[in-house]
RNA sequence: GCGUUCGUAGCUCAGCUGGAUAGAGCGUCGGACUUCGAAUCCGCAGGUCGAAGGUUCGAAUCCUUCCGAGCGCACCA
């Protein structure tokens, strides 16, 4: 709506220059585009056009430029709604906010959850990895990174129109997987996550830990583990029983860290069934040319057309790697659903793999190979350096939830809440999790970021709680509007009662909400939704500070108050879907 | 060494497809609740946007060089 106006101002500006250029050069040229911009402060205006770049081709002053313009758009009787304001060498408009407004009201309060939804991806269809945890350990904060970008880039592109399916690969094959079942097989003495009292991810990672304490005594412990991968590849049964059982432990643990963080997939692929698939197509690779033998029977790539070294797909024992596994996944994917776009949500460290993954693809012959993409994001950091397993700096994606769900607690207990709210667990857990979300996603995706497990989540200031506290406060206006409905019958929305620059703000924001959907989605940057979130939060919270909104002396003004809280509700909560906060009426 | 990403306030981050005086939050200090929810609001202080050149009417933003940091370049995943 703001963006038709915008550029119905801009085909018009644009029109009047070209004329206006023809009079005064006497032959037709070639403009450079208007620039669309927001001005620095209310007062001078809402959308801005500079005219800098003419002046050259004009050899005229820009502000004279502006001036002119000015005097013959004024006087055509076709022109949009707004009114001119001239900055020096700006054109600027002011919006018609009346009528502005009340077709937003509209738009907004009948679209609904789906206000702001746009169709720029067309139905195309898209699929999303993410998460991809290994079975031996725990989740920590890196997964929670990934998770949560995962959850809320598909939420946009969803948005957007596009087709998604999310999916997840397990990484449950492999020399590491080896290294924790070896560990439990010595160890072990047949403890399970019944008898022990732990959570079955916990359980396996204790015994990756006591495998890298056993490895620093016993100099054959990693050869074991290998000799096991080759017994695993060959089916023995002890070893898959064994695989088996620690496999659902895993995954059991994992299944409730999910569902606790709000995480779900629409398909799981499991390394164990794509790698032989990989192998295969490495083999054919081989016989037709694009791969190579050494002596010692290993396969590789060499990658010289793109300026890399060589890469081994298979070891010279025969057995799978990584790479190798991932070539079987993703033509299996194709396969299932043929997709228009593989999107891997995979940090940034990973991005030598996927340059080669994709270069391979492409070279056994995949058209779609131009289809996949890699969506890196940095490291999670804490404030001394890089989560180390080994140095026991690792951040627990359950201890951590565990913990911020109990501080949520105590935070409502200390506002003597807990007979207010709906369920004190529930909405401590929506809470721990809307900040934790919040926190992983306010940060463009492709930084890394540091993360302090002492100061970093707070519930106040630029955070989760806050605009849960936002949306929970108009909720509560809301419901008490309700309850005196009666009081308001037959008063009509006025839209020319908002008039004050908070108000007009947050309209503009209301309006230019489609536009921050759209550029998440192409941009798959879930960090353009928050910081738009916080800034209309933080303009309501003025607003609702410094006037008098349900208690407005005048019931025309109430309406139309409320009304524009509606709205602003309906943003936040539109928001809130794709960032993976929860909207709460009580906190 | 090669590749790649990044250096903005004490800390954590916006702003980066060039435009008007570089913004938030946290932290410090100070102020605002008999009034719609104070998990709130307001104010003070805090910047040679890593450095130097270049392009441009205009550079935090684009280019080059340098300095500094992260990540990668495994028969690990």
């Amino acid at each position: 709506m703001l963006q038709e106006i915008r550029e119905q101002w801009k085909t018009l500006i644009e029109e009047q220059l070209a004329i206006y250029a023809k009079e005064i050069l006497k032959e037709d040229v070639i403009l450079a585009p208007l620039t669309i911009q927001v001005p620095p402060k209310p007062e001078l205006g809402d959308i801005a056009f500079p005219l800098f770049a003419y002046a050259k081709q004009f050899r005229l002053a820009p502000v004279k430029i502006a001036q002119v313009l000015k005097e013959r758009i004024e006087i055509l009787a076709n022109r949009p709604s707004g009114q001119l304001i001239l900055a020096g060498p700006y054109l600027n408009i002011r919006l018609d906010f009346a009528s502005l407004i009340k077709d937003l009201k509209d738009k907004v309060l009948t679209e609904k959850d789906a206000y702001g939804n746009s169709n720029v991806f067309n139905n195309k269809k898209v699929m999303i990895e993410f998460s991809c945890p290994n079975t031996n350990k725990p989740l920590h904060l890196g997964h929670m990174r990934n998770d949560s970008l995962g959850e809320s880039v598909s939420s946009i592109l969803k948005a957007n129109g596009a087709d998604v399916q999310k999916v997840n690969l397990i990484n449950n094959r492999g020399v590491h997987i080896c290294k924790s079942m070896l560990a439990y097989k010595k160890f072990g003495n047949g403890e399970t996550p019944e008898s022990s009292n732990i959570k079955g991810d916990h359980l396996v990672g204790k015994y990756y830990v006591k495998f890298a304490q056993w490895e620093k005594e016993d100099p054959t412990a990693v050869d074991q583990a290998k000799e096991m991968l080759i017994k695993w590849e060959e089916g023995d049964k002890e070893t898959i029983d064994l695989w088996n059982k620690m496999n659902g432990w895993t995954l059991d643990g994992l299944a409730q860290s999910y569902e606790k963080t709000g995480v779900h997939f629409d398909k799981y692929y499991y390394e164990s069934e794509t790698y032989k698939l990989g192998k295969d197509k490495v083999l054919k690779g081989l016989e037709s040319g694009v791969f190579y033998q050494e002596e010692d029977g290993s396969v590789w790539i060499d990658l010289e057309e793109i300026n890399l070294d060589k890469k081994v797909l298979l070891r010279s024992d025969g057995t799978s790697l990584y790479m190798t596994q991932d070539i079987g996944t993703a033509i299996s994917r194709h396969e299932d659903w043929p997709f228009e776009s593989l999107v891997y949500v995979v940090a940034s460290e990973q991005q030598y793999h996927f340059k080669v993954l994709f270069y391979i693809l492409e070279k056994l012959g995949y058209s779609w190979a131009k289809d996949l993409h890699h969506l890196s994001y940095g490291m999670v950091n804490l404030p001394n350096g890089k989560m180390k397993s080994r140095e026991g700096t690792v951040v627990d994606a359950d201890d951590l939830f565990d913990n911020l769900a109990e501080l949520a607690k105590q935070e409502i207990q200390n506002k003597e809440r807990e007979g207010l709210v709906d369920g004190l667990d529930k909405t401590a857990n929506a809470i721990a999790l809307g900040a934790l979300n919040y926190y992983l996603l306010q940060v463009d995706p492709s930084k890394d970021m540091t993360f302090d497990p002492v100061k970093s989540i707070s519930f106040n200031g630029n955070t989760g709680p806050y605009l849960q506290y936002m949306g929970a406060r108009i909720s509560s206006m809301l419901r008490k509007f309700e309850d005196q409905k009666d009081d308001y019958l037959g008063v009509e929305f006025d839209p020319s009662l908002l008039t004050t620059e908070e108000e007009r703000e947050l309209v503009k924001m209301i309006a230019n909400f489609p536009e921050i959907v759209k550029k998440a989605g192409l941009n798959f940057n879930p960090s353009i939704i928050c910081s738009n979130l916080y800034d209309i939060s933080k303009m309501f919270s003025k607003w609702y500070h410094d006037n008098k909104i349900l208690m407005a002396e005048d019931k025309k003004m109430v309406v139309a108050r409320i009304n524009l809280a509606k709205m602003v509700l309906q943003v936040i909560k539109n928001s809130f879907n794709l960032v993976g906060i929860s909207y709460l009426e009580t906190m």
